[in-house]
DNA sequence: CCGCTTGTTCATTTTATATTGAACAAAATG
DNA sequence: CATTTTGTTCAATATAAAATGAACAAGCGG
């Protein structure tokens, strides 16, 4: 009835832990990830020990569900894998410690897709310039174009990031 | 009774508007702003005139709340100002062109507080770390180290986009 | 097979955030 | 000055987002 493994465990958060917690939440207000997802890899990042997800419910005081859906976005960014653990068939969570996996993840799988769109939108710019009747509108056409030259900006802008995330 | 400036108008939004505004309403989104001020900024930008605050909240259907506090908003992050217009004492709003200004704002006011807080929280993960038990915690304090070089790497990812922004 | 453990999904509830509009303050007008 | 116009603030409301937990699916272990 016991668990065999010896990292089972809900005793409460620890100051450590606590403030690691603190900083991812914070992190992932910033870039706009809901709170559980920064608890629940801060957690991770703190613990010497994979944790399992009924672990993370009952010390972060989350529910199944968040857990769950908190863990499969973290493993969609590659920020958190699963490990075997010999003689327990439940999932243990480990947290990839490389920061570049949550910020890279994140990068890739939520930024990537709106500069995409944006590229679009701005294609579609062009053509309304274009139908745009000529004379009386220098000043639309110049912003136009200066928000056109953004795309270029921004293209470069996001593997400079990445470029320093790997370093 | 009918308004000295020629700019006054609340006709509908032709396509090219629509097009600009979707496009900063997006932008406000991915960086956590409320649409409203993505769609003030929009039509800002996309505006041949000033544009009085009664024609933002007649031509995007926003209350004059909205309008004051989105402007407001964009006046702080320097994306907006007004410009006198003789014979008219409302204030006249332009966008300011360069995006650099919206992201450079957005970045000094919202984002380096956040850069800020951080670095105190990993003082006090020095701290937390120097209090443990000095043995068997080889794992956390390796984590807490990795942790802290991230700060370096962070405060010179700001400087480098805000040079970006400026190219 | 059958029951039990584990993990996922999704409708509901809760919580947080943005927008509104009425009340107010400030300042120009006549 | 009294009146009107303009802009701000903030409590109330509407909207959007996240957390919950019950129902379900998958698959071990006996």
């Amino acid at each position: 009835m016991t668990p065999v493994t010896p990292t089972a465990d809900d005793r409460a958060l620890a100051e450590t832990e606590k403030t690691v917690i603190e900083l991812f939440v914070r992190l992932s207000q910033v870039i706009g990830l809901q709170r559980s997802v920064g608890e629940i890899y801060g957690l991770l990042y703190a613990s010497e020990h994979p944790l399992t997800m009924d672990e993370l419910t009952r010390r972060l005081r989350i529910s199944k569900g968040s857990a769950s859906q908190g863990l499969k976005l973290l493993r969609s960014f590659g920020a958190v894998r699963s490990e075997y653990v010999h003689g327990d068939r439940r999932d243990h969570y480990v947290a990839e410690v490389e920061v570049r996996h949550l910020l890279g993840g994140f990068l890739r799988e939520r930024m990537q897709p709106h500069l995409a769109w944006g590229e679009s939108r701005l294609s579609e710019i062009d053509r309304l310039v274009a139908a745009l009747p000529g004379e009386n509108h220098a000043v639309l056409k110049d912003r136009l174009v200066r928000l056109k030259r953004w795309r270029t900006r921004g293209q470069r802008l996001l593997p400079m990031i990445l470029k320093l995330l790997r370093a």
